[in-house]
DNA sequence: ACATTAAGTGATT
DNA sequence: AATCACTTAATGT
């Protein structure tokens, strides 16, 4: 399996075998579900290409985006969720085609032990994830709508790989849980600065916005 | 040409 | 920052 090649992690050529001997790799289209609120995950990804939108529902059953997980990355939510395999709080899409190696949850308990690298990854993607968290809660408290909104498109241009995002403000509105109208000002305010450039469903992010892709 | 949808803006809470 | 009300611009039929 060469695909395994591709994830930048390092893992020891033990470890290696095993992931090879029991992970399937699956390939997904846009848009395709992967797991949903109440369902019982059974298997975690690692993300060989392409990225999955992880989002929860509010209480009016409104779609509020989490996060991306992108290339050569694993999902914090379901490390949690299959540890006690409780059912997911979490929906997961994928974002534009996607494959995986999905390991079976048996696995996760048992390298953990086995494995150190295992274990570095493992809590590796949860703290990152866990302090990304903490900084957009901060950024809520403090009610730093353009701030999250940079992070926002910072994360879209990584996911999508481009400067140019086929986005409408309503649907950024919607994944932030706000309204258009405060999007459009602020999205005016940014192009205003000199860091992007508004069209119809498309937003063009110029060099002044520091993104490292290319 | 007309209807529909996306985006821009002032005023108000 | 959110909501309302309204305008303007782009796009589809």
């Amino acid at each position: 399996m060469e695909t395994l090649k591709r994830l930048k992690v390092i893992f020891e050529p033990e470890l290696k075998k095993e992931i090879k001997k029991v992970a399937k790799e699956v390939t997904l289209e846009a848009g395709e579900v992967i797991v949903d609120i109440g369902q019982t995950i059974h298997s975690i990804p690692l993300i060989i290409s392409g990225s999955i939108k992880v989002s929860r529902l509010d209480d009016d059953g409104k779609e509020i985006l989490l996060y991306y997980v992108n290339s050569h990355e694993s999902c914090a939510m379901t490390f949690t969720c299959c540890m006690e395999q409780r059912p997911s709080e979490i929906r997961a899409v994928a974002e534009n085609q996607v494959t995986f190696l999905a390991i079976p949850v048996e696995y996760m308990d048992r390298w953990m032990m086995k494995y150190v690298t295992w274990k570095n990854f493992i809590m590796g993607t949860i703290t990152s994830r866990f302090n990304e968290l903490l900084r957009t809660i901060d950024l809520i408290a403090f009610q730093k709508l353009d701030e999250r909104l940079k992070h926002y498109l910072e994360q879209k241009a990584i996911t999508t790989n481009s400067k140019l995002l086929n986005l409408s403000h309503e649907e950024i509105a919607n994944d932030l849980a706000t309204s258009r109208v405060v999007i459009s000002r602020l999205l005016k305010k940014l192009e205003n600065d000199g860091l992007l450039l508004l069209y119809r469903n498309q937003i063009k992010l110029l060099s002044a916005f520091k993104v490292k892709i290319d």
